[in-house]
RNA sequence: GCGGGAGUGGCGGAACUGGCAGACGCACCAGCCUUAGGAGCUGGCGGCCGCAAGGCCAUAGGGGUUCAAAUCCCUUCUCCCGCACCA
């Protein structure tokens, strides 16, 4: 009697896949293709359970797919360019690239023990020049396409990162990784991608996705994206022509008969212009200082209270000449569409709000099918529905749809307004003032400007000697042998961009370099990646839901007008797993409540951590850690080990097979009908439903009907045991490969299963003779009938007319209705 | 406010196309085995009534459709996530 060691077990088979080379792959365009992805980590800190379930998830999928006859592609690489390692770096006076490769060597080491199937060969570190010279190279692409571009802007400083942010780093106002540090504003030159190039595009594709990625994730780009259609209107300004025209955006150009005021964001361009000289300018001026101090975190902004002021000056509406007041008002953004707007507050929550505070006229341009809201008295609440316009001279009577229309074209005719869209997405700001990143490939010549770093010198690698002190200028800027240089086109001395490139550069494109690693002419070879990409099934946490992912798409759209790929979107699939948690909250090392992934691989063994995760859960859904519920799955697989190790000496010698149904035996016919009954079930869990939790459970039913059925070895032939015994592993296999495989050699197989198909159920054999159905009077249980299978109609009625507690409830009454289901019901209706 | 999702035993969760609610596991209880048990094995385990057979109630609440509803429809509530004065 052997016992289950999983350390021993996990060792031995990882060494063999090695050896042999299991999960080595070539494109092949004669095989069917499937990708797998998990999103690549950053290294740092150790790798936990957390990590460890959505490595688990990709293997699961990987492993069933070659067991499927897919030629299948799962690699594994690194984030490695990153604001921590710098900062460590800093913290314990080392180098960023030796605390990143420590890591890599530590992650890679622990990520070994759990078995998954990734070819190494692929294997990319995205700190690797061989890596980030096609960061550089894909950027030249985009300044020649003028899809790259720079200028001085306002942007999100971090203090704490001592570096820019993104829009989409932005949360709450606060940086992504400091959610206590609020963002500050600052005035710098840096460089852009032009993702608004693509905004229409993003979000006209989401259709394609839909059903294929998570709703939420696809409602969260949506609403990032943020398309809304209207028009932009031209005001004049009444005094003092020269402040004007003034621009407005507006969704609702029906509603323009409608407006009371124009109101600027305090940070519009015009402010100067209309205060100087105006009779208002003694008030407005210390209003506008005032509003300018007011918090500019968003929760406070959103709950505060709409404050304005009148600036003494008037707009006229282009539609009617009338004379508006033009008002500044904290609740304008002079970061969406023009920064100022028309207030029609007849018709606008925002706006009547604003209106009533500040006794602004509110009346009614629009009405709904019965005439509400009056157009003679003031209403009562804004109306913002679609209707009819009323009061709005030529446009009277029209549809909302149609009066939009109508208006618009007037706009455009007469040149004061035109149609347009406005976007809330920004174009990606990608400069860092910091160093571990890729270096942007840009050069400043004081005679001929900025020139690009020709292809011929990528990549333009980042020094190795350099001072790190974090305190927000470049560290680049600081290294001469870095910063000076000539210029590639007078030959005359030039400076280096010093900035570096946010590092969702990096992770945007990296599972297109999977396909085509080692490639030193190209980033990839399309032939390649035509064959691998896209993606078939991209596996990570709801945390990217915006950044990697809108970024990634936007990169394959760009490569594809570039014309190196065909496809439009990287993933035909996201699956998004939910997170491990510990005492209700994510696992981290801040928390202090991470579980090692080493710690669990040594107390219970790898595979015992993969069921455990796969088992307590749907993948979905969040996952609350458990010791005990380990205990459980760790007692399962020594159950399974005890059995087939109890009979693998009587069963190793012969062949599987259940032979001639007529010549079983009735236990053994009841065991291979679970058999394959289970088989049909598992295979459907994993194919098309990704219910592991379930697959295991009915799994762990077969096991516990094999051991109620005790001694075996009386009952049951040889060769149907194992049969039996053979389905259990190869069902097993894609969750606890090292296991499966031990048990798999314990049953008799010298060549491993890694290259062993997943077997098909004999529907012959799964299913049932025999059927329970059950007896309903009135809908409520009253009995069940053990019958053959496929018994008639009326023979079941007439059964279930014998019960006695069916005799019972229908006794003295009259017989309504009869419903049959074959081989599941009968339900009598009486009255 | 808008958008996305969820609500089933003490706990994690099953329940396929509307057809036995609670599979499977954890915890717990009882028993067996054992020098011992944090091992293994057997049985029990939603609530109420009942010695039992059995009955009644039960999938957040209320209503509806149906022979039949955790599942479909309406409605109310609660919770989670995202966005949030987006003009």
């Amino acid at each position: 009697m052997a016992d289950y060691i999983p350390q021993a077990v996990e060792a031995k088979w990882q060494k063999r896949w090695e050896d042999e080379r299991v999960f080595e792959t070539e494109a092949d365009p004669a095989k069917p293709k499937y990708y797998v992805l998990e999103m690549l980590p950053y290294p740092s800190g150790t790798l936990h359970m957390g990590h460890m379930r959505n490595y688990t998830i990709g293997d699961v999928v990987a492993r069933v797919k070659r067991m499927r006859g897919f030629n299948v592609i799962h690699p594994m690489g690194w984030d490695a360019f990153g604001l921590p390692a710098e900062n460590a770096a800093i913290k314990n006076n080392t180098h960023p690239r030796e605390w990143t490769n420590k890591n890599i060597t530590e992650f890679k080491r622990v990520l070994h023990l759990f078995g998954f199937s990734y070819d190494w060969r692929r294997e990319i570190s995205t700190c690797e020049p061989e890596y980030y010279r096609w960061n550089q190279w894909f950027f030249l692409r985009m300044l020649e396409r003028g899809l790259a571009y720079r200028k001085k802007s306002r942007v999100n400083w971090c203090v704490k990162c001592a570096t820019v942010l993104a829009n989409e780093q932005v949360v709450n106002g606060c940086c992504w990784r400091h959610e206590e540090t609020p963002v500050e504003a600052k005035e710098i030159e840096q460089w852009f991608l032009k993702t608004t190039a693509y905004a229409d595009q993003l979000i006209d594709d989401l259709k394609q996705l839909e059903g294929s990625w998570p709703d939420r994730v696809i409602a969260m780009q949506r609403n990032w994206i943020g398309k809304s259609q209207g028009a932009k209107v031209k005001f004049a300004v009444a005094e003092t022509p020269a402040a004007g025209p003034i621009e407005v955006f507006t969704t609702r150009i029906d509603t323009i008969y409608g407006a009371t005021a124009l109101i600027l964001a305090p940070n519009h361009p015009a402010m100067q212009a209309l205060l100087e000289g105006s009779p208002e300018r003694a008030k407005a001026e210390p209003a506008l200082a005032a509003m300018r101090q007011m918090s500019v975190k968003a929760e406070d902004l959103a709950t505060a209270e709409k404050i304005g002021f009148y600036t003494g000056r008037h707009a006229r509406n282009p539609f009617n000449g009338a004379e508006i007041p033009i008002w500044v008002a904290n609740f304008v953004l002079m970061e969406y569409g023009t920064g100022a707007i028309m207030a029609v507050p007849a018709h606008d929550e925002r706006d009547f709000e604003f209106a009533t505070k500040y006794g602004l006229g509110k009346p009614v341009v629009v009405q709904g099918p019965a005439g509400e809201p009056a157009s003679d008295a003031p209403p009562k609440e804004p109306f913002t529905e679609y209707g009819k316009s009323v009061n709005s001279g030529p446009y009277s009577g029209l549809e909302t749809a149609a009066a939009m229309e109508k208006m618009a074209a007037e706009a455009e005719a007469k040149g004061f307004g035109k149609r347009e869209t406005v976007y809330r997405l920004k174009d990606w700001g990608i400069s860092r003032q910091r160093y571990w990143g890729a270096p942007i490939p840009i050069i400043y010549c004081p005679e001929c400007g900025m020139v690009p770093v020709p292809e011929a010198d990528l990549p333009v690698v980042l020094p190795q000697d350099v001072k790190l002190t974090g305190l927000g200028t470049s560290p680049l800027a600081h290294v001469p042998q870095f910063i000076n240089t000539t210029c590639p086109l007078c030959h005359r001395p030039a400076k280096r961009e010093t900035d570096t490139m946010d590092t969702f550069v990096d992770s945007a494109w990296y599972f297109y370099r999977y396909c085509d690693p080692h490639n030193d002419k190209a980033p990839f070879d399309s032939s390649k990646v035509g064959y691998w990409m896209p993606i078939d099934q991209y596996i990570g946490g709801i945390t990217h839901a915006i950044l990697h992912l809108l970024y990634s798409r936007f990169w394959c759209k760009v490569m594809r007008d570039l014309g190196l790929i065909q496809h439009n979107e990287p993933a035909a699939r996201l699956f998004t797993q939910g997170m491990v948690q510990k005492g209700g909250v994510a696992m981290s090392k801040s928390r202090g409540n991470v579980v090692g992934a080493e710690d669990m691989a040594q107390k219970y063994g790898a595979d015992t951590g993969r069921l455990y995760t796969l088992f307590a859960a749907p993948p979905e859904k969040d996952l609350e850690w458990s010791e005990e519920s380990i205990e459980g799955a760790w007692r399962f697989l020594s159950r399974v080990f005890r059995l087939v190790d109890r009979h693998a000496g009587r069963i190793a010698g012969v062949c599987a097979g259940a032979g001639e149904m007529a010549a079983l035996s009735e236990k053994e016919r009841v065991l291979l009908r679970k058999a394959h009954e289970t088989l049909r079930r598992v295979t459907s869990d994993f194919e098309t439903r990704w219910h592991f939790n379930s697959a295991i459970a009915l799994i762990m039913e077969l096991v516990n009907e094999l051991h109620a059925h005790e001694p075996l070895e009386q009952a049951v032939r040889p060769e149907i045991l194992k049969e039996a015994l053979e389905l259990v592993t190869l069902m097993l296999a894609p969750m606890v490969p090292h296991l499966a495989e031990e048990l798999w050699e314990m049953l008799g197989h010298k060549n491993g299963l890694s290259r062993v198909s997943w077997p098909d159920y004999n529907a012959e054999l799964a299913r049932a003779d025999e059927v329970e159905v059950m007896v309903q009077v009135n809908g409520r249980l009253r009995g069940r009938l053990r019958v053959a299978a496929g018994l008639g109609e009326e023979e079941l009625v007439r059964l279930a007319l014998d019960e006695a507690a069916v005799r019972a409830q229908i006794d003295g009454k009259r017989l309504v209705k009869k419903i049959v289901v074959a081989d599941k019901l009968v339900n009598l209706v009486v009255a």
